[in-house]
DNA sequence: GTATTTGTTCAAATTTTATTGAACTAACTA
DNA sequence: TAGTTAGTTCAATAAAATTTGAACAAATAC
């Protein structure tokens, strides 16, 4: 016989259900999948720290898209391990990071910077290509709209620091 | 026999393509999808305005595509219609906004705000819901999620006009 | 009036993405 | 040692998003 923990209630109430929606919305915007939405959602709303088993059997997913989730969730600093009960327990339980600056910033560090900087050299290629270019008053468009690709993407480095640094007060 | 006008050259020559690429790339970080990034790409790397027609033909994509690729963006204000070649003529064309500032108003607007927006009603009905909840510490628990919540839509808020002054440069 | 051109709509087909579940590794247990 | 539990990986499947293309509407041309 199996004994229940804390975290291991069975059913999904209301006010869970409606949390998990949001962060379902939530995690879409930032173009993460639903299950992510679930897992996150559900810790944010859990008083205890949940298992990946409790995660599977509460959220009715596989063990499978618990586990991605968690390594997702993980890399981006929104979920924390801790040791559970403390004595002698094998598994990992997962509690939320739950500060913003936190949140944002991996984010930001995950999902945001590498494609800024593969932006980056990309747009350095094209510089050379349009620096390629024969026909002058094309080579000149060409350059000119480089530039302000280039332009955009400093911009955009800028304004993220801004940004962490508003959201983490 | 049909006339080819400036814009309706029809093979994507390299810079072209490495250009489509980037922006397929840049409209996916934001959760739309590449047709809009190549038709976007296309026009910002082309001289002249194209119709909707230059557009099936050069990117090889089907007419509907394009329509509702051009409603998109027109709807993020990040293409504007021109009158063509002025005399006479029927057809549309587009040529690609090319202001940061406008770019990034329209996408806030568009597809940022509606989401604070309606996340702040479901937050609000999750307050609500906490509220009813019998068991005083868990009512305490759940006040003090909803409410974190309410700070972090808040902060979103607070957060946008600045990423749009300091884009607006 | 009919024919042609330009563009839209939306159901169906395709493509892409997310999820499952079974096989697997690793660590602990008896 | 074999047996159990916790968790990962990844090919197959399911689900969701995108794209197509044919039917349609609206405007112009003849």
């Amino acid at each position: 016989m199996q004994e229940l923990s804390q975290g291991t209630r069975q059913e999904i109430d209301s006010i869970e259900r409606e949390v998990l929606a949001v962060f379902v919305d939530g995690v879409r915007v930032l173009g993460l999948p639903p299950s992510i939405g679930e897992i996150y959602g559900l810790l944010f709303i859990s008083q205890a720290p949940l298992s990946l088993d409790d995660l599977v059997k509460r959220l009715k997913i596989s063990k499978g898209s618990a586990s991605q989730g968690l390594r997702t969730l993980k890399s981006l600093g929104a979920v924390r391990e801790t040791n559970g009960n403390g004595n002698g327990e094998r598994r990992t339980y997962y509690e939320p990071a739950v500060e913003l600056k936190r949140l944002v910033g991996g984010f930001i560090r995950e999902q945001i910077r590498p494609h800024l900087d593969s932006g980056r050299h990309k747009i350095k290629r094209l510089g050379d290509l349009a620096n390629g270019e024969s026909d002058p008053e094309r080579r000149q468009f060409l350059l000119e709209r480089t530039d302000r690709l280039d332009h955009w993407i400093r911009n955009g480095g800028r304004v993220l620091p801004i940004i962490q640094r508003i959201l983490g007060q």
